[in-house]
RNA sequence: GGGGGCGUAGCUCAGUGGUAGAGCAGGAGCCUUUUAAGCUCUUGGCCGGAGGUUCGAUACCUCCCGCCCUCACCA
């Protein structure tokens, strides 16, 4: 049960004295006419064709939320606020009459909605203006939002007052967050602006947009721990997905020649600054490509994402110049840890000897870990933080990479990248491995390797294999973290800064 | 899970072993082209929670809760 707070209460008080003037302050329906935008648009085309002449006074019926509120006896002042953007409103007496000009100065709050019927001008200071006939409350606020302020000083910088930046705050508040922060508004309309590009991206290259399960009996597709659900009246245990590959994959066997989804992944794992336990994910996979002809897609796709959400391929991220523009860096992995670390793999094919040339080095390689987790971790420890301009590392060993077909010369190793720019992973693609006999062995393999009981070892899908018998074209496919790419367009360094409702711990209230 | 930091008014933050302060927001008043409107006066706090040390804790100690950073974990 709500207790106001004195502030809240005082804010009650008012609400019953406007209903006392029989005014409902949630009405129905409202008259606007224009959105801020339009109004303030019609203003300036009315300027220009007057020229020197006054232009004539259009009338507008503009709604909004009150970003600041100045009342000031018998001439008041407010800016009102709606999607589309911000428009100062005057209040005179003379225009409004008393009962509306107490109503504005005594019961009317900052960030309450209002409706202005006025006629649009321009005051002595040079601002467009709403001057106001009448007005009209239309959603009183109850709990006061935080207000910020700002000053523009004679250098032309803007001071702030106050503010709403207690990250904690914001996150779980974020409909406050966002009514208060503009700039925070901007990144979820850079997200959306993403996402969209991307999906532009495959429809024109030909892709065709799918759904696959969300909930599946068996998860697959990645080496992660999943959430687990129970369907009640099927009494089975379900999976939240891990990934999209094996859905995706078997639709290849369909004979669609290229697919994609776009959605959201669950990882039973750590969050930190760069995970959630929900994220989005794209994933696509066309037929008759290998990995290199994945990659010259993918970094058309990048760069693409990049000018259609910030207008240029050459990005900053953490005071990083970016430039997304293709063709970007190849490197195998092998060579990439070579440059990094002077430590060869290829030498140290066991996870013993690796592990003993790694303390030599001065790394600290966790104890139990097989080959190919120490060969990621000298990825992830010493080369990826570097990767600032996009990079594909490329060649990963087969060990790790149970679903990528091997490179011909190379059993150790698979035709599989990374991609990471200004030092983070962004995604992750092969030649899928299409070959019915090896996936089973490579499942196999990894059961082998991790064990029963492992909490990574992967339970065998069997219905793929069936699937992969049927026959799957030669195919590429690709992976990418979506909120990974978000974060690198809107240059912020915090996943939970690119998702609305990032996941938080439980807080008593 | 380990290490470090933080949690004080609606918001942003000071502060001290003797039960708290500023700015903004709020309230009252003056003001019919203001612009962080201004000026005068003013309300507001279980100082995250529970224990402990102490004559006395918001401050010192322990535990708990939450957030941030970092490491671990993480195809």
């Amino acid at each position: 049960m709500w207790e106001p707070n004195d502030l809240e209460q005082q804010r009650l008080d008012k609400l019953n004295r406007i209903r006392e003037r029989g005014i409902d302050p949630y009405p129905k329906r409202v008259d606007r006419t224009h959105t801020i935008a339009e109004a303030i648009a019609v203003f300036e085309a009315a300027e220009e064709a007057a020229g020197d002449e006054t232009p004539e006074a259009a009338p507008v019926v503009v709604c909004g939320r009150i970003t600041s509120h100045r009342p000031q006896g018998k001439s008041s002042w407010a800016h009102i606020e709606d999607g589309s953007g911000r428009v100062q409103v005057w209040m005179k007496k003379d225009n409004i009459g008393d009962e509306s000009q107490d109503l504005f100065n005594d019961e009317i709050d900052l960030f309450d909605f209002i409706q202005v019927s006025g006629t649009m001008m321009r005051t002595r200071r040079g601002e467009i203006t709403v001057l106001a006939n009448e007005f009209a409350p239309i959603s009183k606020t109850l709990s006061p939002l935080p207000v910020i302020k700002e000053r523009r000083l004679d250098d032309g910088s803007v001071e702030r007052y106050g503010g709403f930046t207690d990250p904690e705050e914001r996150y779980r508040q974020r409909y406050a967050d966002l009514a208060v922060n503009p700039d925070v508004r901007e990144v979820f309309l850079a997200r959306a602006k993403t996402i969209s590009a991307i999906r532009r991206f495959l429809d024109e290259e030909g892709f065709l947009e799918v759904e696959t399960p969300i909930l599946q009996p068996i998860y697959g597709g990645a080496a992660a721990r999943p959430f687990v659900t129970h369907h009640n009246q099927l009494k089975q245990d379900l999976y939240l997905r891990i990934s999209f590959e094996l859905y995706l994959k078997r639709l290849l066997v369909g004979m669609y020649d290229a697919v994609y989804e776009i959605g959201r992944d669950f990882r039973n794992e750590g969050v930190s600054r760069k995970h959630n336990p929900e994220f989005t994910q794209v994933e696509w996979y066309k037929a008759y490509i290998d990995y290199n002809e994945v990659m010259n897609i993918t970094e058309r796709m990048v760069a693409y994402a990049g000018e259609q959400v910030t207008g240029s391929p050459v990005i900053t991220f953490q005071g990083h110049k970016v430039d997304l523009t293709p063709p970007w860096k190849r490197i195998t992995l092998r060579d990439a840890i070579i440059e990094n670390t002077g430590i060869d793999y290829t030498e140290h094919t066991d996870a013993a000897s690796l592990t003993a040339v790694m303390k030599e080095k001065g790394k600290h390689p966790s104890p139990d870990s097989t080959w190919g987790k120490l060969v990621d971790s000298l990825l992830g420890t010493d080369v990826e933080p570097g990767l600032i301009q996009p990079t594909f590392i490329t060649d990963y060993p087969r060990d790790i990479s149970p679903l990528a077909k091997m490179k011909d010369d190379d059993p150790a190793h698979v035709e599989r990248f990374e991609f990471f720019i200004a030092g983070l992973e962004m995604g992750n693609a092969f030649s899928e491995l299409n070959d019915p006999i090896d996936q089973e062995q490579r499942f196999i393999d990894m059961g082998r390797l991790y064990g029963e009981d492992s909490e990574e070892s992967h339970p065998v899908d069997e219905d793929y294999l069936r699937a992969m018998r049927y026959g799957m074209p030669p195919s590429g496919g690709f992976g990418m973290g979506v909120d990974r790419l978000v974060m690198l367009l809107t240059d912020r360094p915090n996943i939970r800064e690119v998702l609305l409702y990032p996941h938080l711990r439980n807080r008593d209230e």
